[in-house]
DNA sequence: GTCGGTACACTGGTCTGACCAGTAGCCTGC
DNA sequence: GCAGGCTACTGGTCAGACCAGTGTACCGAC
């Protein structure tokens, strides 16, 4: 016979559990309300303090929203990524990711997302990735800046038509925390204009490679195209993990 | 000339923020304390409900950590998947995401850990693959519970070899996700016996693989796999989503 | 009739102050 | 030296208060 560690359970804990399972199995449903914090307080029998703990960690989970003055009471929210993408980005920023591990990631998700859209991608896919190259080409002349923006957005027009909602979120998590570690090195980057001319026939490559349904070369462009443009930023002994991603 | 909508800020929230922000820095680490929520609302200036709802919302986070009667105040936790996982989770029970969508994230993670694993591992990582192997040959006459978690453990090595710990996170919370969504299909499995022998001898393959260096060889097994046994679980329409990637 | 403004009732955000159960560490008394 | 209790804290919870903000129903001007 073995005991098993008991564990207090909070008054809040327990409020969030209900509310929780409501969402979890539909009785409550996005967009629905809540009653009001002082009504919850009757109907689950604690203090307000204790409602509003409870309130704020579904909050934080982005299960709902609640705005001051509203007589209709918190909010149900849709489930979403943001969530995910909070956690995600928390974890990677803890100290054991280094710059080679989030690049090496990011072949690995960048390089899917590109063969599964080359694979998967409809017509209306193509005329959208067509119309997001052409927002980068009309970028070169508007600046880096905007350059960059539009060079995301082509980004995320290939992580949607891979149609995986993961894919799209660990790819634009990843994406933002190496570029916020190397941000104050790309400050410096000379001739910018020349970069741009260079990753604008790149990314005429990818659009080619995916319109001719070419999953394995897309891929291996996208990654190609990231270790040519970070490695240098990677330890020279770390490099050698990047690599054998771009082998296959 | 443009105008972004503005949200108030809470109190409570820039509190998270700044606490939050010493723990990314690394200002405090794991294992250190936070002071007491009496002397955080003097240093912050406002209420004791603030000082607590931030907290909540960094407990629900997985940052800290409060023990009532614990005069060395709340502690500052190890980034953990937990966060993750729950999201994650949550997201996969709202069904934006599906099966398919995560057996499709897990063939891309579980192929990559594989490519790499064979191209980096070293003699002693071959020992410790080796030795799980043995386990999960042991585990056969176990029944299937322990089998299950020898399975687990060699999967864990594999990551492990692949040297990046956002592989190895992803792709444990990932699983936990997959295994979670089926569990009740897998109680009913049949001849779990022949069902053993069959990954058993997958998994020798995969051994040899990753012995004789052959990424390509590995990965290729590993999604494989992974479609041998999950895709029956997956609508029938869907499956193609899924083919593409054991192409590469 | 419509429209603008206003008053009201209610919301969530915050603060204060209080009490309780629990913990760690000191400090006895043996 | 050590078991047992004491104490000064901790976090968990509650009650009550005030404020700024919001939606709505009402109301008067046109």
């Amino acid at each position: 016979m073995r005991f098993e560690p008991v564990a207090p359970v909070r008054a809040y804990e327990r409020v969030v559990e209900q509310i929780e399972q409501a969402v979890i199995s539909g009785e409550l449903k996005p967009g629905e309300r809540l009653p009001s914090e002082r009504e919850l307080m009757t109907q689950f029998g604690v203090g307000r303090s204790t409602i509003r703990e409870a309130l704020r960690v579904l909050q934080a989970a982005e299960m709902i929203r609640s705005r001051p003055g509203d007589p209709r009471g918190p909010e149900v929210l849709a489930a979403s990524p943001v969530a995910l993408h909070r956690s995600m980005h928390r974890l990677a920023r803890a100290d054991h990711v280094g710059l080679a591990e989030l690049l090496q990631f990011r072949m690995i998700l960048d390089g899917s997302a590109h063969l599964l859209a080359a694979d998967l991608r409809t017509d209306d896919d193509l005329t959208g990735l067509g119309e997001a190259w052409e927002a980068m080409r009309e970028g070169v002349s508007h600046g880096y800046a905007e350059f960059s923006r539009a060079d995301v957005a082509f980004h995320e027009v290939i992580a949607r038509i891979s149609r995986n909602p993961l894919l799209v979120v660990s790819e634009e998590v990843v994406r933002g925390v190496v570029l916020e570690l190397i941000e104050d090195k790309l400050e410096h980057a000379s001739n910018r204009t020349s970069l741009m001319r260079t990753w604008l026939a790149h990314h005429a490559e990818v659009l080619d490679a995916i319109r001719s349904a070419d999953g394995a070369g897309a891929a291996h462009l996208a990654k190609q195209a990231l270790y040519d443009n970070y490695a240098e930023y990677v330890p020279a002994e770390q490099r050698p993990l990047l690599t054998p991603l771009l082998r296959l």
